[in-house]
DNA sequence: GATTAGCACTCACCAACCAAGAGTGCTAAC
DNA sequence: GTTAGCACTCTTGGTTGGTGAGTGCTAATC
């Protein structure tokens, strides 16, 4: 519905306005030399992409400023992805050189450095426990009332609590009941964890039955608790260079948000594979309405096993920070298919 | 050296300064009450303290604050510890209904709560692992190459990484591996295991000695790893409602020196047992000039289990945090004491 | 001799004001 | 359809002058 004359006047403002993170008026426009006209034409177009709500005027005689239609409109159609130079490319696959550590150190080194060479903040969110299965599950005792409860996951992911052993559970009691659950649960996605329990292993424990539910108990809590530990945070201060954020009171009900990992969560929630792009009010949330937050989302057979998410203001270079998540989503997928063939 | 009646004005310009953020002018000392004499006389009081270094002055013409040395001389012989009121102590005390958590739990929660009754920031950094031991050591195979190395110490601290497993090593190499090395190792401390190993493993795992070797590379990898794991930060944002931090810039280096674990770490080297108060410049770490930190090393048996430190502006409720240190310091020994009896 | 009232002086702070510059919208010419 | 020209708007930065808080000093007072 634009012309193309109004695609890259549009084009070149968005261009303009991420570098200089000022409003750009029509001159400046005209003389950038890829667009050949004059800048009064460049005006009236300006005028017209303003009502059409591309633009936004600050005031009266200021330059325009792209409105989140305007950004939405680049991202879908103008935007340039830039391509990810050697050096960029070299850093980025650096994470992999750390031959085979764990899926999670992996991916949150990779936010990190993600975070660096963009400088915006990067989250990474793990993936969802009710996508994964128990793997193993153990107590170690410290002494005669504690033990330290701990879970495996299918994804190599650790959680532990610690917990106080019932005066009426013996040493050998203890060892018995958590070898049969391994026996039976291993395998088991742990959503299922609970119900598993009474179907399979309700005869068999049946003179447990107390302890055993008190163990799953933990079991459960554990997780819950882990619950919190999926949201990993990179380059949480880059953002306090953006010109937009000098104000302190914005900074902080940022920050505070960024702290809340269930609202990190609820933000990640329900994300399709691939790359996605939410601009400034396009985010639930009223603290990141002037940011934008860019998402890739990376699954295998169907199991997402991660986000990794780009969080700028919404002057944010799209291009290039879509590009990197792009090449560091496929990689993160080949590794991963690798790793959990 | 100071006279009492020096001591009186110090110790209210300290506390006027403490309240406001704003340099406080001799009349607003003496229309305050309890100091009976004219803005006069306190102008030439004040113009001696200046001159001994206890205050300082913005510019002439506006009222004093406080010097480092002011500060230092008001926690050392003036501060009235704050009692701590119901509310207070109710508040404070909640982390122990959450009956027998994890040691490392309790006192995280502490933490924040204490960052909550403060509006400070406050920092919790856990034991250092040379003075814990080897409780528990396993690995749980992910699949034929990969496994996750898990650790848990006296302290009920577990840590964890992916490794992966040697072409030839068998399923039930591994296992026997592990179970000699727990068997031998449990109990020792953790910066003598790999001299341990050598020592009293030796000669029964010789035929296993590469691997061995191997799995020691492992368990003190995870160790070095979990270095970082110790610090724990509450209310890191807090610190932006100060006036002395409504410049962004001010802010940022602030919060990249927060999230530098090792640089916090050497922050909190070498504590003595008990409640320290560094002030301002005092700090080494150039970022932290004008905060202050209070901190409350606890131990048991002399052997240091963790630190509580607050982090704000100097211009800080010393007396109030530094009773909220001390009795949650105290309540803390006394849970640990009953917890590693 | 210590204390205090009085006074001149110093700054930071604020508001008003002004000029400059950037950008716009509109009209008329090309 | 495009562009040059022009009047108009509005922000920005600098200057100026007034105000008030606070000081230092001196002289009077207790």
């Amino acid at each position: 519905m634009l012309t193309e004359r109004q695609r890259m006047i549009l084009n070149a403002i968005v261009d303009d306005y991420i570098r200089s993170a000022e409003p750009v008026g029509s001159r400046s426009i005209s003389k950038r030399g890829d667009v050949g006209y004059s800048a009064a034409t460049i005006r009236n177009e300006m005028a017209d992409l303003e009502e059409l709500g591309f633009l936004e005027q600050p005031h009266t005689s200021a330059g325009r400023v792209p409105s989140i239609k305007g950004y939405r409109y680049y991202v879908d159609h103008l935007v340039k992805l830039g391509d990810v130079n050697e050096h960029e490319l070299k850093l980025l696959r650096s994470y992999i050189a750390e031959k085979m550590r764990g899926m999670e150190q992996v991916t949150q080194h990779a936010a990190m450095i993600l975070s660096n060479l963009t400088n915006y903040t990067s989250i990474f969110l793990g993936p969802e426990t009710f996508n994964t299965t128990l793997k193993h599950f153990q107590l170690v005792p410290l002494n005669e009332d504690t033990a330290v409860a701990i879970i495996v996951t299918s994804t190599g992911h650790v959680e532990n609590t610690t917990v106080s052993i019932p005066s009426d559970m013996s040493m050998s009691d203890m060892e018995r009941i958590v070898n049969i659950l391994n026996a039976k649960l291993a395998g088991v996605p742990l959503v299922q964890l609970r119900s598993k329990l009474f179907s399979e292993v309700g005869e068999e424990l049946s003179r447990y039955a107390a302890h055993c539910e008190r163990m799953i108990d933990v079991l459960t809590g554990v997780l819950k608790e882990g619950e919190g530990n999926r949201v990993f945070l990179s380059g949480t201060t880059n953002i306090l260079t953006q010109p937009e954020f000098k104000d302190v009171d914005k900074v902080k009900t940022l920050l505070d948000l960024l702290e809340e990992t269930p609202t990190i969560m609820k933000l990640f929630a329900d994300l399709p594979a691939g790359i996605q792009v939410r601009i400034g009010t396009e985010n639930e949330h009223e603290a990141i309405n002037n940011c934008s937050l860019i998402t890739a989302t990376f699954s295998i057979d169907g199991q997402s096993l991660g986000t990794i998410g780009i969080l700028g203001p919404t002057r944010m270079e799209y291009g290039k920070v879509i590009s990197l998540l792009d090449v560091l989503s496929k990689d993160l997928a080949v590794l991963m298919a690798r790793w959990y063939k």
